[in-house]
Parts: structure tokens; sequence; C-alpha cells
RNA sequence: GCACCCGUAGUGAAAUGGAUAUCAUGCCGGUCUUCGGAACCGUUGUUGUAGGUUCGAAUCCUACCGGGUGCACCA
């Protein structure tokens, strides 16, 4: 509809005097001014020294003379506008026609034949999964379900920390200990022991770099044991979460499978000049491209989180050498250091530096001060999601569920208040998450929009069989308008890879249909309008099915 | 010190350079509780400051004020 109408405005402005326009077609705030509006007009009034008024009067009488079917009218309004009406008709035969081939509603093709990558998550063996790791799961998911539904394949990866200082510090400290305890909470404790120490004590701080030393050789035996029984017991804790909020990646990476690769890569470019030894250190010296030096290969010759990127995205390139992009979701405290390595990755392979796409989120911060896994005053996932379920389970605790179901009822609830809280708004902003708040089921929230669902999916049910129908209204409601947008907004979100406009748009739509549901009876077998709006009905819960997959919520059948 | 990001009702957010800045929450007031009231309807209240660009600025530019993050061998 929406390519329809833009040619005939571009051949009816192309009448009026207006060669070859771009024609932006929105929706208007304020429904009364019409289903589209475009600011043709206006924007191109002063290139022909013209009333803005006048020129779109013209371009009307033009577009009024050859009127696409679906159009009602066209006008000009306030300023300039050109105010655009669809018929009611268009509308209700629309809907009918979504109704029976509901369930890939929303999927577009403008990434079909693509490959993706989405790099997500990235939580380090041997430290805490925490709220961080939390937010870049639910925002990296939302991604790969976006571009999912616009058609490309979409390889999920996970980056994985299982070598580095962060080990180094941990194993020093269970040495310190004397005991270790596989168990994912004792190697946290340990970690922000032997970080502590690695700050303020020269002394462990040597340690700790000869423990990292060893780490990468694999040449101490008490050492190796250590390490794989604790990568271990790390690996299958974070499992566990991916399983709980709905992820499965496809392709681990870890740093110690790259960390070679990105040795090499920066051994050879040092020859072409494009890195540098400093203080015994190769650098990438990286003022000369606008941005700050960053050390690659220490003065001890291991790789550092820069040497392991490059050679991370040249092994996710040669894995996948189609990708059309590879994306990196991380925390917005490494822009400036992803901004160097695109920078160097632009020296080293300017094709794939192209295709590489940085996002970065804010932090979700319970009440104040920076969270640290360093410091240790950290909100783990687990604890958060515990939080969530336990302020559900609170309020479903007198439904007359058995135990198994009311159990995956909290769940998907708390889950959905988590996501929807994360998601709601724009990516790379903070959160500041207020307990009370995020969980308050009233208002803008998952569980809202999931009752809206399910309250649909209720009267489908008792509805039975979806019929064709009969009778159409003369009028629709803001509902029908509502839903057809479904497949723009998805295509939105994605060209700007923004989950947040589908989170805005569902919970308009909830909000539409609610105020729809009490103001319409939509079971009745006298009226003959039913059948139809048990069709506005079907249309209703599969957008929001659809739209709330897409975001990583699952829908209860009860609640 | 330098760089980047962010300042929108009491609170949390939205807004593709467009029309009367939207939504939720909060406060106050209301709704045949027949299809599921975790709902619906109404009232109240907002673009940090000062300039500039533009027919038009929350949005772009400059300065200032306030907050966050990052800047050499951590990840």
């Amino acid at each position: 509809m929406n390519d329809i109408i833009t040619e005939s405005l571009k051949k009816a402005s192309d009448k009026a005097g207006i060669p070859n326009p771009t024609i932006k077609l929105e929706h208007p705030e304020d429904p009364s001014h019409g289903d589209f509006s475009t600011n043709v007009a206006m924007m191109y009034a002063k290139a022909l020294q013209m009333n803005p008024k006048t020129l779109a009067e013209k371009v009307v009488i033009e577009f009024n003379k050859d009127l696409p079917e679906m159009v009602l009218a066209a006008e000009v309004a306030g300023p300039g506008f050109i105010n655009i009406k669809i018929s009611d008709e268009y509308f209700a035969k629309e809907i009918v026609k979504i109704s029976k081939v509901a369930e890939n509603f929303g999927k577009i093709e403008i990434d079909k034949g693509k490959e993706v990558m989405i790099e997500y998550t990235d939580p380090n063996p041997f430290k805490v999964f925490h709220i961080g790791h939390l937010m870049a799961n639910t925002i990296g998911e939302s991604i790969s379900r976006i571009v999912e539904f616009s058609g490309a394949k979409v390889i999920r990866a996970c980056y994985q920390g299982d070598v580095g200082l962060h080990v180094a510090k941990t194993i020093w400290a269970i040495f310190k200990d004397g005991s270790f305890k596989a168990d994912v909470e004792y190697l946290g404790k340990m970690y922000v022991i032997g970080s502590e120490k690695y700050e303020t004590d020269e002394k462990a701080k040597a340690e700790i770099v000869g423990i990292n030393k060893k780490i990468f050789e694999r040449s101490d035996s008490e050492i190796n044991k250590i390490y794989d029984a604790g990568r271990k017991v790390s690996l299958e804790y974070f499992d566990a979460i991916y399983k709980k909020l709905g992820t499965k990646f496809d392709h681990f990476f870890f740093e110690s499978e790259v960390a070679d690769a990105g040795v090499k890569i920066v051994k050879e470019f040092l020859k072409q000049g494009i890195f540098e030894v400093s203080e015994g250190a190769t650098v990438f010296p990286g003022e000369k491209y606008g941005e700050h030096t960053r050390v690659f290969i220490n003065s001890q010759g291991l790789p550092t989180y820069e040497a392991k990127e490059l050679g991370l995205t040249a092994t996710k390139f040669k894995l996948y050498p189609k990708l059309a992009e590879a994306i990196v979701v991380t925390a917005n405290e490494q822009n400036a250091y992803f901004k160097v390595i695109i920078a160097a990755m632009k020296q080293i392979n300017p094709d794939q530096a192209s295709r590489m796409k940085h996002i970065s989120h804010g932090i979700l911060r319970p009440s104040s001060g920076k969270m640290s896994s360093r410091k240790g005053n950290v909100v783990s996932a687990e604890e958060l999601i515990g939080e969530f379920e336990s302020l559900v389970s609170e309020k479903t605790k007198d439904r007359d569920f058995d135990s198994k179901e009311k159990d995956e009822i909290n769940d998907d609830v708390a889950i959905a208040g988590l996501k929807y809280t994360i998601l709601r708004q724009a990516i790379g902003g903070d959160i500041i998450y207020d307990p009370q708040k995020a969980v308050s089921f009233e208002g803008d929230s998952g569980p809202y929009l999931q009752y809206a669902t399910v309250r649909a999916q209720a009267i489908l049910s008792k509805a039975g069989k979806v019929v064709t129908p009969k009778n159409l209204p003369e009028k629709v409601d803001l509902l029908e308008k509502l839903l057809i947008r479904f497949p723009e907004v998805i295509e939105r979100a994605r060209n700007e890879y923004a989950p947040h406009y589908i989170v805005t748009y569902l919970t308009d739509l909830a909000a539409v249909f609610n105020s729809y549901y009490a103001h319409n009876q939509i079971l009745d077998e006298r009226d003959p309008l039913s059948p139809y709006r048990i069709s506005v009905t079907k249309v209703f819960a599969q957008t929001m099915t659809n739209g709330l997959w897409v975001l990583g919520i699952k829908v209860p059948k009860r609640m």
C-alpha cells in the first residue's frame, strides 16, 4: 500500500512541477489528519519559489485525478501537508485477508538470502554472569530475532573470555585460599579477592602475572586442573541461564582459540608499519587515525583483549565468509575501544571492517553507583531474575493453576517484565531500575502485553473456528489501522537496530485492543459483525504473539 | 586535562527536522465486573540555560551549566 501511494504521489508531484521528488510518507500523530501525510510541498516550495500551500494544492489536484484504489481522499492541511485518507473498506478487507495467513504476519523479506552474525552476552568463565550480561543478552537476542524476521539467516555467537588476567586473578586467590570448590559463587568471590590484591599488592601482582603466563602456556598441571574444572562449571552455569532466557547460540568463541590468530595478524601488520613497538609492547598508534593508542601485545609477549578481538573477527569471517554483517553487542564503556579496533581493522582488512557493526547499551542499575565485577558490588543475573520471580509468584499465588503450570507462568511473566524493562527504551542509555516500579504490572509492562494477548486467545478458543465474515463494518476502529502497520514497524526496527519501536507499537496496540474489547461485544451470535470482530481478534492475538516473540517474550496460554 | 554519550511533566520513558510534544506511573474523579477488572473512561502536569541555522527545532550548529563513560600493557 505504501509503495502504491508513494508512487502516485511522485507522479502527481512531478506533474505539479516538482521534478523527480523524494516522497516521505508518514503517519500523522493525530488520526483525524488522515492515515498518511507527506510534506513534499513544503520541502520543495522554496526551491521552486512557491507558497507551500499553493504547491500542495497543485499536487493534490493532480493526485485526485488518478487516485489509487484504496485512497478515499487527499487534502491540504496546516502549513502545506498533504493528508491522505484510506477507505475503511480497504482496512476491513486487509484484516480478513491477514487473518487467513496470520502465522507469518509481520515477516518481511528485506534481508532474504543474507547471512548475519550477532555476537552478544559474552560472559567470562570464572566471573559472575551479572545484569550487564543479562542486558546484552536481551538486546542481542531481540536484534537476532528482528533480523531473522526480516528474512536473514542469523548466526548467534557468544564470545567468552576463558583466558586472560581475570582468570589468573581467580586462580591466584584459589591457591591462597587453599581449597577449591567447583561452584560459581565461590569462583566469583575468589575473583574479587584476586582483583583487589592485584591492584594493591605488588607481590601478588607479580604472582598473578606469572600464573597468567602459565595459563597461556598450559605448562603447570596444578593450574590446568583448577582451570579446567572452573571453566566447566562456569559454562554449565551459563547454559542454564541461556535456557531460561530463551537463547540458543550457534557458535561459541573462546579467547583461548582466537589468541594465536590475533598475534599472527598483529605481527604481520607490524612489518607493514600498521603497528609499532613502544616500551616493549606492540601498539596501534590510533592518533594517526583520529583515535587513541592501544596495546595489542603486552611487553611479556601476551596478546591483550585487542589482539584477540582481531583474531576473533578474522575467525568469524573465515568460518562464515558470506556474512553481510558482523554485529557485536557490548556495554557502551567499550565504545572508544571499538572505535580503535575498527580503525585498526580498516587498515588490515577494509572489506571486513565495513561489515562490522558495534551496538552498545548502557547499564541497568538497581539504585546507584557503577556496577563492576572487579569491585564486587554486582547484582548477578540469577539474583535479579529470582527477585522478579518471587514478586510475580506473590501475585499469582491465589490463582487456580497446578504448581507446574504456575511455575511456568511465573517464569514467563517474570522474564517478560525484565525484558520489557530493558527493551522499552532506545538502546544506549542507562536504565534506572527501581525494583518496585520494574515489577509493577500496571500500564507499560511485559505482563500487560501478555495479559491482553491471553484475553484475546481466550475469546478465540471460545469462538471455535474462525470463519470468513460475510459482513464488514462501515467504519473501522483504530485497532485495524494499527494492526496493518506491523510489518512497517518491523522494518524500521530492523533498519535502525531498535527493538524499542516494537515495544512502543505493541504497547499502543494492546491498549487500543483493551479499549476495543471494553467497547465492543466480540462474541455475539445475533450480531452479523461478530465474525468480523473475531477475525480482528485473531489478527491481534497473532500480531502480539509474533511481536512478543521478536522481543524474546513468551505468551502463556493462561495467566 | 582531552574525547565521546546524555539532560523531555513529581517519577520512568517516546517522538522519521513537521501540525496542539505522546505514553505510562502518580494525584483526583468515574465505569451494566456477561467474551478473563492484571481492564476501561476522564482530570492534572514537561523539552537544562543562552544564542544560531530553517518556512518549521526536543531533534541540526556554537557556548555555558549539570550528569555518565573512556583515555598504554584489564576484559
